[in-house]
DNA sequence: ATTCTGCTCTTAAGGAATTAGGAGATAGGA
DNA sequence: TCCTATCTCCTAATTCCTTAAGAGCAGAAT
């Protein structure tokens, strides 16, 4: 049986729209340009934004000869896909089980710790 | 360029990988019996061990005529790596941003608040 | 005006990975 | 001996990633 797509994006995929994401609107030829290395070629890049559009995380419009494309999803929601996804996997689908994790392996900054008791107390206070 | 092998438990091998976690050690065909549906062949379950032993994620001793495979990636580990992911590809490589955002967006049950807030304090206090 | 240059997109290809399972050798037991 | 469960070897479909080859067209050069 086949193998089934990938339900986040891929590796190439997200190189691609973190291009697109930093430039809000863009022709194959400037996400090239604007590629971190390494480099990819310019069909690959076309080839990418193809499949990507094809899920639906980005649209075009021609613009004289070229096609400008543009991000469908923002990349919070990007983010937001994939951390759901995890969360499913692993986490019982328990948001809060995760964050626990996530504190208690690590200390966040001050800034943070700041904020994050600030969240705490309006929750408790509810 | 040739494409790399997935960093993350890919779908089918995760599936594989619960079941050996919660049995520890088993056969292929223990394996098979145990999955949860859709059920798999026999030799598409040995396949994917067969992977899963290249990839390191599990180890088999013969035990008469058959393997017996046992994992070697506990699943909080694996558990790990999958976010290391996310919070590396989306978050900065900051858990924080994570946890943070994490707990913004949903209000957490009342015992993990609780154990949030008892984690908070014994960070602010050091 | 015709040709050349340079950019665009389209078509196609190909190798590696993933997912699923068939065919057959083989060893152990009935 | 024959059956059955097990492994090894192999095929196949599909995705992922990358790129070559080529067709079309605008503008520059001749």
């Amino acid at each position: 049986m086949p193998r089934r797509p990938s339900p986040t994006l891929t590796e190439a995929e997200l190189r691609i729209m973190e291009v697109l994401w930093r430039l809000e609107r863009a022709t194959v030829a400037e996400v090239t340009e604007a590629l971190p290395p390494p480099p990819l070629a310019y069909n690959s890049v076309l080839t990418t934004l193809r499949i990507l559009e094809q899920k639906g995380h980005v649209t075009h419009q021609e613009a004289g000869r070229a096609f400008v494309y543009r991000p469908l999803v923002a990349r919070d929601a990007a983010a937001g896909s994939a951390v759901k996804n995890v969360v499913e996997k692993f986490f019982g689908n328990s948001t809060g089980a995760l964050a626990l994790r996530l504190i208690e392996n690590e200390r966040p900054s001050n800034e943070e710790l700041a904020r994050l008791r600030s969240l705490i107390d309006r929750y408790e206070d509810a």
